[in-house]
RNA sequence: CGGAGCGUAGUUCAGAUGGCUAGAACGUGCGCUUUGGGAGCGCAAGGUCGCGAGUUCAAGUCUCGCCGCUCCGACCA
């Protein structure tokens, strides 16, 4: 490919708004540009490093048996009703009407094509198990993209879909692809952890995210010295260390407390700690009901394992009318003491508490009076929860089995869910025939690679100050040429040498331009990143010179001694 | 959806208190010069100042509405 030629030039300035490294040098580099707020334009380069990935996550999901198809991009909006995600779905779905007012969802993921797919066919435990995947582009209208290509609201997607007779030949697919995963990951030069995390709207009971460590990362998880824990925070467990369990039970009283609203503000007027207080979240479910989450004061309240002890499908805080209409209590001094009591008729209310309650003995906190506070609570006599869970969130600092967790950040690459029966039981007719000849549901299982936000990911890995510094493997062109000179000989050269070298296989970006200074090109090289760099200029007499962009040192060798090298 | 801010040339930006015939740099085109780390000189093209109302003798500048974008949060993989 001749430089002079390529869609897509090299600029000096990335935009004014962009903050990550990826997002700056992919612009620069001219491999993309912003259409509107998270939507791309992957240009020459930007798409053969696209296609690249695609190619080694192909390779990999082939070699461990899964199969390649495509759905359509707009599904019908019936089938997300079938499974009731029109409601559930975490991410606002994109819907369109045709011109007969057939609706239909912009798929966001596509679990129900896939069961809608398959049972267009008689399938017979026989032709089982198996896995089908696609890439195609995604549709998540993300309340804010940011990040150039970490977060956007259209990308591509490889997402699989596996299809087995039960969870015991399931498990064997779910490791199976969590190893085809890794290999992926390694083999596009990223480091992954697997990480354990919560399926959210996808349904299931378990999941995998594979994380690439990152400070820019969006994904919080939790991990101890030797890496034998991996968890997102939102799931991760840990114990609950004891404070003063043993103490004496102390008579329960009433004090003055006038205070801000604040946990610290406790902590200050009562001069005891935040592990003595207790904290009191007050969320409202999706059907109205009141769920007063009770914890630790040093712990915070985790939504998502809240969310599953009791069966919510949304949470939101409670507003402070609510709270003084509803339970006649007062924000900033709500207890689970006697909240039932004090409840307006009518409405429900139930206490989830947390285990680490039971770690504190004659602990303190709000009344449901504003300035006033009770000192000496204690669980079980005062109080007692509709029910006890984990609830807490995990945080740096915290032990489990013996072992000091650390919180880590990183970029979530990829994903593999167990969905059990979920979908083949919301779902009518997916169903197979087995040994005995009674039909039944699939055990599925379900995988995705998000490629944009992997190459964003790879380019926040392989850069320095000048650009990128691509691996082989992925880099849109794996050769960058050069021609320095006067006179046409150099670029006729070099022109012989693009020749030679596409004719092995490999991809040379040949910069011809004529007109351009030495150090233009030269900055232009460490830009675009690709991994080999060759000069032909007067100075390197019959010779070409040899670089790779990781390393200073150049050397000058013939065209045969560069054939070896590559 | 809550808070903050921005929208002027392809890009990055300047245009304080209204006086604009709207500028600079980079980039682009042409000419000369130059060829091992983003060279120099000259000329030129390029703008409905996000859109729409309003105030005013006069609006890029002030007011209101809308649209778009960014950041923080909430949400989300």
């Amino acid at each position: 490919m001749r430089y002079s030629k390529l869609f897509g030039k090299t600029v000096r300035e990335a935009p004014s708004d962009a903050s990550m490294d990826s997002y700056k040098l992919l612009h620069r580099a001219g491999y993309i540009r912003e259409s509107t707020a998270g939507r791309f334009f992957f240009l020459p380069l930007g798409i053969r490093m696209q296609q690249k990935i695609i190619k080694i996550v192909k390779e990999e999901m082939d070699r461990a048996g899964a199969q390649e198809m495509v759905s359509p991009v707009l599904h019908p909006l019936e089938l997300w009703k079938e499974t009731n995600r029109t409601n559930t779905a975490g991410f606002e779905l994109m819907r369109v009407k045709d011109r007969r007012d057939a609706e239909f969802a912009l798929g966001g993921t596509a679990e129900e094509m896939f069961v809608d797919v398959v049972r267009k066919f008689q399938i017979s435990y026989k032709e089982m198990p198996f896995n089908i995947y696609q890439f195609s582009s995604k549709f998540r209208d993300e309340l804010r993209a940011r990040g150039g290509l970490l977060r956007v609201r259209e990308f591509i997607m490889k997402d699989a879909y596996s299809f087995d007779i039960d969870e015991v030949e399931f498990k064997k697919e779910y490791k199976n692809m969590g190893d085809t995963y890794s290999r992926i990951f390694e083999r596009l030069g990223l480091k992954t952890t697997v990480v354990e995390s919560d399926g959210g709207y996808i349904g299931g009971d378990y999941c995998h995210e594979f994380v690439v460590d990152s400070p820019i990362g969006e994904t919080n998880y939790l991990t101890n010295d030797d890496g034998s824990y991996n968890a997102h925070e939102e799931v991760a467990t840990f114990d609950r260390e004891d404070v003063n369990s043993s103490d004496e039970m102390k008579p329960l009283q009433e004090v003055d407390a006038v205070r801000g609203t604040t946990m610290e503000d406790g902590v200050k007027l009562h001069q005891m700690p935040l592990s003595h207080q207790i904290k009191d979240v007050l969320f409202v479910d999706e059907s109205g009901r009141f769920i007063l989450a009770v914890l630790r004061g040093d712990f915070d309240a985790n939504e998502v394992k809240l969310k599953h002890v009791v069966k919510a499908v949304t949470l939101r805080h409670a507003t402070a009318e609510e709270i003084r209409e509803k339970l006649h209590s007062e924000p900033g001094f709500i207890s689970p003491v006697k909240i039932h009591d004090l409840t307006e008729k009518g409405v429900s209310l139930i206490i989830v508490a947390d285990t680490s309650l039971k770690t504190v003995k004659n602990a303190y906190g709000g009344a449901n009076k504003l300035n006033k506070d009770l000192l000496n609570v204690n669980y079980g006599r005062d109080y007692s929860p509709e029910i006890e869970a984990d609830i807490a969130m995990g945080k740096e600092g915290c032990m489990k089995d013996k072992k000091k967790l650390f919180m880590k950040k990183g970029i979530e690459v990829g994903n593999i869910f167990q969905l059990g029966y979920h979908y083949t039981k919301l779902m009518k007719n997916a169903l197979f025939t087995d040994k005995d000849g009674s039909e039944k549901p699939y055990y599925m299982g379900c995988y995705g690679i998000g490629i944009g936000r992997t190459l964003a990911t790879i380019v926040e890995k392989y850069h320095d100050e000048r650009g990128m510094t691509l691996p082989p493997q992925v880099a849109p062109y794996t050769v960058h040429l050069i021609a320095i000179g006067k006179d046409s000989v150099p670029f006729e050269r070099a022109e012989s040498v693009m020749k030679t070298l596409e004719e092995k296989g490999i991809d040379v970006l040949f910069d011809d331009r004529t007109d351009v200074s030495p150090g233009a090109k030269f900055a232009d090289v460490d830009l675009i990143g690709s991994p080999y760099r060759l000069v032909i200029s007067p100075k390197t007499g019959d010779k070409i010179e040899f670089k790779k962009r990781t390393e200073k040192e150049t050397k000058l060798v013939t065209e045969e001694e560069l054939l070896q090298l590559l």
